[in-house]
DNA sequence: AGGTACCGTGGGAGCGCTCCCACTTGTGAT
DNA sequence: ATCACAAGTGGGAGCGCTCCCACGGTACCT
C-alpha cells in the first residue's frame, strides 16, 4: 500500500494521467493537446478534449511551473504608495489597457506595490524567487535600483516611461516633447505671448522632456526663453499652488501658463482665481493628462492627452515578446524596443 | 551523461539539496530550517542559515506548492469592474488594510477583476486551478453564484458585507443597522421632523440593514414612517440627483436627508442647490463612508464612518484561520465566524 | 523492392520541494 | 548496566507536469 498516496490532496482534482486513461492514449499526446501542439492527429485531440471536458481537468499550475520553468505570471510594479495610485488616473487607465490586452492571453496579472521600505524588500525576495515571468514597471524615478535588480535576476522587464535618454530597458512612452511642442504651440497660436511653465518633478525624465517641447516651441517661434517663466512643480495640486504664486509673483504680466499636469494647473487654477485673474480672458491655463480632472475644471481645462491605455497594451506587448525571446538563449536584440505614442491636445474653454 | 540536465534552467539558482551539501547536512534538515520547524538543534539551524545567505538561496514557489499542494497566495476578487474599484474609496481602504495585515505574513495578494463576463470566466479557471489558498470577496451582490463556486471549489473565503442574515460564509462587515440608526438619530438630535432617505442598491444587503436602522430609529422617538420618504438609489452620484428629485417632488416640506453613501449625498446636493434649498439652513444632509468626497464638499458633509481599513485586516485575520483549519479535516467550524465593527458618526457642517 | 523521410505517439527522467519513516544518539528511569 | 523514550537527523518516495528520445507506421522516393 502506498503509504504516501494517503496524504489528503485537494479534492482528488483529475491529473493528466488519468484524463490520458480516460481517453485512451499516453500523457505525452494529452500534454500536447493541452498545450496546442500541432503535431497531433484531429481524431486524438477530439478524444482528448472530451476526456478534458469529462472529467473536469484543469492543469495543475504548480506543477507546469515547476517542470517548464516558467510561471505564467507578470507583475506590474507600482514603486509607489497605494495611496498615489489610487489617487492619480494615469495608474488606472494604464491598469485598464494592461488587464484588457493581458486577458487575451493565458497570463495572469499581479499587482504589486512598492512604495515603503519594507515592500520594497518583500518585492526583492518576491523576484529573486522566479514568481513571474515578466515585470512591467511603471513611474520609476531616475535613480531606482529596481531595474538593475531586474537584469541582474535575468528578469525580463519593461519600463512605462523610459529614465533617460539611453534607457536600456524596452520601453512606452508618450511623446512628451511633442506634448510640450503643441501646447506651446496652442497658446502661440491663441496670441499669448508669455507664457509659463510649471514643470513635473524633473527627475521624471517625461517631465524634462515636456520642457525641452516647451523651450523649442518658444524658440522655433522666434522667442526669447525667459527662465524666470520656468518653475519646476512635483505633479502635486499643492505644488501647483506654489509654483503659480513664485511665477506671478516674478512675472506679473504672464498672459498664459502651461502645467505639466492637470493636477497642477488645478493648484494653478485656485491661486488665478485668488489673484482675480480670469481664466482664459487675462490667463489662458493648460494641463497635460487629460484626466477627469481636466474635464470637470470650471472652465474645463485644455489638456495634452496621453493615449495611456494603448500604452498599457503596448508594454503588454513588449514584454510578451521579451518572454518568448528569452527561451533559446539567441540574439540579445540589438535592436532596442522603444516605443513611442502621439499625443494629442484637448481644446477646452480655458485657453 | 544526463541529457536532460542540460536544459536551460534559470540562472542556475542554488537548490535545497545544494544548501544541504553545503552545511553538511541532509535535505531534510534544511527543509526544517527553511520551514522554521523546531526540531532543529541551536548548531545545525545556524549551520543551515549560513548556508543559505552565503549562496543566497530562495525556496522554489512552484516545488513548495506542488508538494504541500498549497501556494501560500490569496486573492482579492472585487466583482465589479475596473473603474468602480478606482472610482470608490471604500475599495482603496480596503485594500490598504488588507494588504498591511498580509505584508506579515509570508502569503502573496492578487488583485482580480471580474466585472464582464469574460473575466467571469477566467476566475473560475483560475479558481478551479486552486492557484490560490483563499479568497476575500468584497461587493457581493445577492444572486452572485461566486460563493457557491468557491465552496464547491473547496475554497476557503471571507466576505466582506453578508449577502443576508443567513450568510454562511465567514464575513467581516459594519454594522449598518447601526450607523443607519446614528444618522437619524442625529438628524432628529438637530430637530429635524421630516427626514429622507436614499437608499444603496436594496440587493447589497447592508444597504438594507441601513434602511431597517432608519426606521427603528425613527420608530422607537415615536415617529410614524412616511414610506415617500424612502427612496432607492444606486450608489451613483447620478441616482442621488434621481432620488433627491423624487422626494423633494412627493415630500417638499422635508427637512433632512439621509443618503446611503456620500456619492449619492453629492448628487442630492446638487439638487438642493438648484432647487434653492439652503444646507444646512433649509434641509440637513448626511451621508455615508466619511469618504474624501464628504471631507471636500461645500459645505463639508456629515457622514457616518466604517472602519473600512480594520474590516481589511479582519478580513485577512479570518481567512488565515480558515485557511489553517482545512488543514486537518476535522470540525467544520459551526461556530460562525462573523465580524460586525461599529460605525461612528463624523458630524460636519452639513447637518 | 528497398530505402529514406517524416508523422504521430508512448513513456522515462527529471524539475525542487515536502512528508514521513527509519535510524542514530543522548538522557533519565529502573 | 539495561531499557525506554525523546530529540535530532538523513533520505526515499512522490507531487503532476514538460521535455525529449525512441518507436511503429505510412508515404514517397530511387
Amino acid at each position: 500500500m502506498a503509504s504516501h498516496g494517503a496524504r489528503s490532496r485537494s479534492g482528488g482534482r483529475p491529473t493528466l494521467e488519468e484524463v490520458a486513461a480516460r481517453a485512451g492514449v499516453g500523457r505525452g499526446t494529452v500534454s500536447r493537446v493541452i498545450n496546442g501542439s500541432p503535431r497531433v492527429s484531429d481524431a486524438t485531440r477530439a478524444a482528448v478534449e472530451a476526456a478534458v471536458a469529462e472529467l473536469g481537468y484543469v492543469p495543475n499550475t504548480a506543477a507546469r511551473a515547476l517542470a517548464a520553468n516558467r510561471t505564467d505570471a507578470i507583475a506590474l510594479v507600482v514603486p509607489e504608495p497605494e495611496t498615489r495610485f489610487f489617487a492619480e488616473p494615469y495608474f488606472s487607465d494604464m491598469l485598464k489597457g494592461v488587464g484588457a490586452e493581458i486577458s487575451e492571453t493565458e497570463m495572469q496579472l499581479l499587482l504589486i506595490f512598492a512604495g515603503s521600505d519594507r515592500e520594497r524588500r518583500r518585492l526583492a525576495q518576491y523576484l529573486a524567487a522566479h514568481r513571474v515571468d515578466g515585470v512591467l514597471l511603471v513611474s520609476v524615478h531616475a535613480d531606482d535600483p529596481l531595474p538593475d535588480l531586474l537584469s541582474q535576476l535575468e528578469i525580463p522587464a519593461v519600463i512605462s516611461g523610459p529614465r533617460s535618454a539611453a534607457e536600456t530597458l524596452p520601453s512606452v512612452d508618450s511623446d512628451n516633447y511633442g506634448g510640450g511642442r503643441s501646447a506651446v504651440e496652442h497658446l502661440l497660436a491663441g496670441g499669448r505671448r508669455a507664457i509659463a511653465h510649471i514643470t513635473g518633478r524633473l527627475d521624471v525624465y517625461g517631465a524634462q522632456r515636456r520642457v525641452d517641447g516647451y523651450r523649442d516651441a518658444l524658440r522655433d517661434a522666434g522667442h526669447e526663453v525667459d527662465e524666470r517663466l520656468i518653475e519646476p512643480g512635483d505633479f502635486t495640486e499643492e505644488g501647483g499652488r506654489r509654483a503659480m504664486t513664485k511665477l506671478l509673483a516674478r512675472r506679473p504680466d504672464l498672459d498664459a501658463v502651461f502645467a505639466g499636469s492637470d493636477v497642477m494647473a488645478a493648484g494653478a487654477r485656485q491661486v488665478l482665481r485668488e489673484e482675480g485673474r480670469g481664466i482664459p480672458s487675462d490667463v489662458a491655463l493648460i494641463g497635460y493628462d487629460d484626466s477627469a480632472i481636466a474635464r470637470h475644471m470650471d472652465p474645463p481645462l485644455t489638456s495634452v492627452r496621453q493615449p495611456i491605455e494603448e500604452m498599457g497594451r503596448h508594454m503588454i506587448d513588449l514584454l510578451l515578446t521579451e518572454i518568448a525571446d528569452r527561451r533559446p538563449a539567441v540574439s540579445r536584440g540589438l535592436e532596442r524596443r522603444q516605443v513611442v505614442l502621439a499625443t494629442e491636445l484637448v481644446a477646452r474653454a480655458s485657453s
